[in-house]
RNA sequence: GCCCAGGUAGUAUAGUUCGGUCUAGUAUAUGCGGCUGUCGCCCGCAGGACCCGGGUCCGAAUCCCGGCCUGGGCGCCA
């Protein structure tokens, strides 16, 4: 097929921008066919872009031989271009169509999808993640990467308006950052290096100069994680802050979130009712569970754990029953954190660590950081890890490194919360996982 | 890594219990034809599938074994 070119047409209105007022009007529209829906005399074409849909009516009789010999070769998914006159109607849902003068078709599709383009007809994950760009075209999943983006903008607003600067650390890293987590290893000029599992250690070093910085960036975890919240690479919203302890940091944190809850609410009303989703502003501050309590809840729920472990999944989905919203979880046993949350001084096996929950789902985590060379080192003893491994990390300790806290905010956690979306690969672009590294 | 469940047209499914009218049904998509107000348009026609390999059996989509792939759960974690 002979494809036509743009030439100098431009857009003058996405879909969603035609309305009544407009009667009369000519308009350029760009899009893609969505659904066409031929009645003999005449034929509606839906056009799709990325704000909706509009109507475009071909009353065949009464249009150019050239609208209407184009108007026949198209099909779905077809990219098109096209000039015509909006026209006022009662006959379509927003009371509105366009009549075109001239099309232009810019590109073509194969006449087998591999999905619904149109929505009716649901595929599973497996087939949607297969054809991925084709499946973001569904207005469902525009929606969700729509209120993702609007998160992110209302969560940088938020840092930039206190003070924080956005910073960027290496994701090339020569080794482990948590110990912890499994690395990706790289071939770095036939070095081994690791792919960053997190920017904790630089974030940290940032706070004796730049002291209040974020980070919003994608980490890697090697992790054999099967789980429909886990991602091996996945997006961070990272803070740290000098001169801060955990309290601060939590507040900064639980106004944050509640801030982006009242930007997407507001500006996102359109995506979350496609999604059919009721988003609530939740009230601060949240609440703070210790994890003695949390651990007595648990057994009054006959779910045992002994003191100082981790708390497993099956556990956490008995406390998401009791705590349906948010809520944080604080007084962590010291030897269950990562190696740099800092003990408390008065009760050195508990920590100024936190997570922020949000029902079941870890959302975020953070806590004060150990500013003090020393007790580090020994921690980093304590866990394992080979403190040489560490050194120019530990040096910085020497050269006035400030007391200081932060979090990490996990970004598609965040947006399955903002979305209702019960898998974290529906709220990723291009997932990768353990078994996932196409497309 | 461990534990479950499952693989049927492009997509989504029925059928598998208890092997035989299954020549594998349905919806949607696709192709062709028809239709001037559809909006999950409608009507007619057509083509399109049992994951792979082996076994049991007169006979396997169905039972058994092996493999591959997928989904979910656990652990780990954000």
């Amino acid at each position: 097929m002979n494809l036509d070119a743009i030439d100098d047409w431009t857009r003058t209105h996405y879909s969603s921008r035609i309305t009544p007022e407009l009667d009369g009007l000519d308009v350029t529209l760009f899009g893609w066919v969505q659904e066409i829906r031929d009645l003999g005399g005449i034929r509606f074409i839906i056009l799709q872009d990325r704000e909706g849909t509009v109507q475009i009516t071909i009353p065949k009789k009464r249009v150019g031989a050239d609208v209407l010999s184009r108007s026949e070769c198209l099909q779905k998914r077809f990219s098109i271009a096209l000039k015509g006159t909006v026209r006022k109607t009662t006959m379509t849902p927003r009371g509105i169509e366009v009549i075109p003068k001239e099309i232009k078709i810019l590109g073509t599709a194969s006449c087998q999808l591999p999905l619904d383009v149109t929505g009716k007809t649901p595929a599973n994950i497996e087939t949607r993640l297969d054809a991925r760009a084709l499946d973001l075209t569904l207005e469902r999943n525009i929606a969700v990467f729509k209120i993702q983006h609007t998160a992110l903008e209302a969560i940088r607003e938020f840092l930039f308006e206190r003070g924080f600067l956005e910073v960027h650390t290496p994701r090339i890293i020569a080794s482990a950052t948590e110990g912890g987590a499994a690395l990706f290893a790289v071939d770095y000029f036939g070095e081994k290096a690791y792919l960053a599992q997190s920017p904790q250690l630089y974030k940290e070093q940032l706070t004796m100069s730049l002291e209040k910085v974020f980070e919003v960036g994608p980490f890697f975890r090697a992790e054999e994680s099967h789980t429909r919240r886990h991602l091996s690479e996945f997006v961070s919203v990272d803070i740290e802050q000098a001169f801060a302890n955990a309290k601060d940091v939590m507040t900064l944190l639980e106004q944050c979130i509640q801030h982006v809850c009242t930007i997407v609410k507001e500006k996102c009303k359109e995506e979350l009712s496609i999604l059919k989703h009721k988003l609530t502003v939740p009230e601060v501050p949240f609440k703070r569970l210790t994890y003695d309590e949390v651990v007595n809840e648990l057994e009054k729920q006959g779910v045992a754990i002994p003191w100082g472990e981790d708390i497993p999944t099956e556990a956490f989905r008995v406390l998401g029953k009791l705590h349906p919203e948010f809520y944080f979880i604080v007084d962590w046993p010291t030897r269950s954190k990562v190696f740099y949350i800092k003990a408390r001084d008065d009760k050195p096996e508990l920590c100024e660590g936190f997570d922020l929950m949000w029902r079941w789902i870890e959302l975020v985590s953070g806590g004060t950081r150990i500013a003090e060379k020393e007790s580090l080192a020994k921690r980093l003893q304590e866990q394992g890890l080979n403190p040489d491994a560490f050194k120019h990390h530990l040096q910085n300790f020497d050269y006035g490194m400030p007391p200081h806290a932060g979090w990490a905010i996990g970004l598609e956690r965040l947006t399955m919360m903002l979305t209702g979306k019960k898998n974290i690969r529906e709220v990723t672009l291009y997932p990768r996982d353990r078994v996932r590294l196409t497309p």
